[in-house]
DNA sequence: GCGCCGCGCGACAACGTTGTCGGTGGTAGA
DNA sequence: TCTACCACCGACAACGTTGTCGCGCGGCGC
């Protein structure tokens, strides 16, 4: 219930005001063709009044040209990768008049559900979606009652949609061949839940670099179940203090990149132990972190490209576009393993 | 233009498919009381048509209840003090089932005044925004038609709103302070365009530090035209190379922390001439990077809490609260200068 | 058995705007 | 001066929903 001031002026308020009808009012604040005369009155009845349009009431009576609202559904609007694709969306966005609803998933299903129906009922003309439930069929609906869909990051399960995704399985195998190449061996594996789509992929390529190379991943290569830096941080310092420790680590994201540097910090070991990361993020330069990057920015203008040319009618099959990701070497991917 | 479907099914298509007047049709929709075998032929229909409730044509008709939207102007979205802000506006929006409205606004005036008229049309309830414009006045006329409008992280400038700040004067103080405690004297100031007015202010509190010492300010002691990290990483390489070089730096934003700080790594001073940055962000610790951190959670909780106030129709005079900072050493700020 | 009360449903208006169409005024040409 | 035309403006309906009101029916009390 909004603190109420007066009610805001209406066209027919402005009209009143100006002695013309409220339908001339709608003319002059759409700049159809009137005289100065008129124009003239409204404008000055407008100013006297303050009046604003109301573009709730135009959209609804208008046929075409929907709400120019589209909705973001991220998975944290806090973390780098996501206000990045967000600020991508909103440069293009802008280009278009559109205005953007924004909000978090947190990998929660329920809320990626609760958030869609939302935004449906709102209206939206368009949804760009990171997505944190597995199936995507209750989105056909909607899609067919012209909601175009764009995936992010992961691919949708159950429906065949628009998708701006890295190859991560080729960015997974890459972060480990990178230190197969300088002559590691004793590789250890930091991932979050194989739940998680594009963790389950990055690990898959990781291990399978592992074994094109003739290398067997052992149990202790591998802990796929680091959700955050404090996680990383514990399963680093737990690898070092084995009998036989991993000569480099591979941290499948950055948040636990970010907990692996800081355990080898504590260990002293910075530096002396390789680690290759997953995801850029803005200080990782700063840090001498090598990472797989993927071009966050691009995939977000690409999101956005392929959700306006849906909306300008576009209704060809969907497109499933992958943005090149680039390993960007910068020392800590470099440290060679003890022996050499 | 969306790529229409079929237009969605109305309260109408469903009240036909259900024998009964729209009317239920929209007393079921809103839970209102019918009897058990309306409920259940409307939710048949509901289900079968995939009837989705417009959310824009109720709030249209109804007298109270607004758009349950707010909108949220930062100053960039892929800014973590801009993020961090939203997702802390976007935890408190979610308990009261209301949506968010992200744009940036690039210390562009003309940006925040569009922005502003935009949200203004879209009737959203409320308005959080990180002020880029130095007048305000503007936003009077929206506040009495009962838009109520928190400021954050800056004063607004010709009209008297709620404000969640932090005392930036004091905390370009306590950075400087920090530095002079221990020792140091010849202290060079980062500092963004003094236009801006955190930047104004961190400086003039810096100086003041300065001056309390007895230390005059000359020229080569302030920097303030500095916008981004490159432009720091210039400033700081410049300063280095002077005959008399600093001992210890001052950043007064977050970015500029970062331009200095590799700076400093690429003369190889790093550890020996004194950092403190202004703002925290997410990989400063690893970076042993000492700063004055505001609390962006709490100043976002706060903005959302005054907002939520208005909106249940507290009418009292505008509330000021400002959030406590923290100086949070970390190593880079505490490194003595080289005569001790 | 009659009348009254109450409850549930439907008809209709209204929210603020734009699409449609018919009317009115002015101007130009004969 | 009259006609034809055009350009502009206003009346009205419609968008999808909710508020208001009235009607009809069932139950209960006398």
């Amino acid at each position: 219930m909004p603190a109420a001031g007066k009610p805001r002026p209406t066209m027919k308020d402005v009209a009143a005001l100006a002695g013309v009808s409220f339908k001339s009012v709608s003319r002059v604040v759409n700049g159809e063709p009137v005289t100065d005369a008129v124009r003239d009155k409204v404008l000055r009845a407008v100013e006297q009044l303050d009046y604003r349009h109301n573009l709730a009431a135009s959209n609804l009576r208008r046929k075409t040209g929907g709400t120019r609202v589209v909705g973001a559904l991220v998975q944290d609007l806090a973390n780098s990768f996501s206000s990045e694709l967000l600020r991508a969306l909103e440069d293009a966005c802008r280009e278009r008049q559109v205005a953007l609803l924004a909000a978090s998933l947190d990998e929660e299903p329920d809320r990626e559900r609760a958030l869609v129906s939302d935004l449906v009922s709102r209206r939206v003309d368009g949804l760009v979606i990171m997505p944190a439930s597995d199936r995507h069929d209750y989105l056909d609906v909607e899609r067919r009652a012209g909601l175009p869909t764009v995936f992010v990051d992961r691919h949708p399960r159950g429906i065949d949609a628009d998708t701006v995704t890295t190859d991560n399985l080729q960015g997974g195998y890459d972060a480990v061949r990178h230190l197969l190449d300088r002559g590691h061996e004793r590789i250890a594996v930091l991932s979050d839940l194989p739940s998680i789509q594009t963790a389950a992929l990055r690990l898959r390529g990781a291990e399978k670099a592992l074994q094109d190379r003739g290398i067997p991943v052992e149990e202790w290569m591998v802990r796929a179940d680091l959700r955050a830096d404090d996680d990383a941080e514990r399963a680093v310092a737990e690898a070092l203090s084995r009998p036989d420790p991993p000569t480099a680590f591979v941290a499948l994201r950055n948040i636990l990149s970010i907990g692996a540097l800081r355990a080898l910090r504590a260990a002293g070991r910075d530096g002396e132990v390789a680690l290759v990361g997953f995801d850029d993020f803005p200080t990782a330069d700063l840090m001498d972190l090598t990472v797989v990057r993927q071009d966050v920015t691009r995939i977000g203008r690409v999101a956005a490209d392929l959700l306006f040319a849906r909306l300008d009618g576009d209704d060809s099959t969907p497109r499933h576009v992958v943005v090149p990701h680039r390993l960007v070497p910068r020392g800590s991917g470099e440290v060679p393993p003890p022996h050499l």
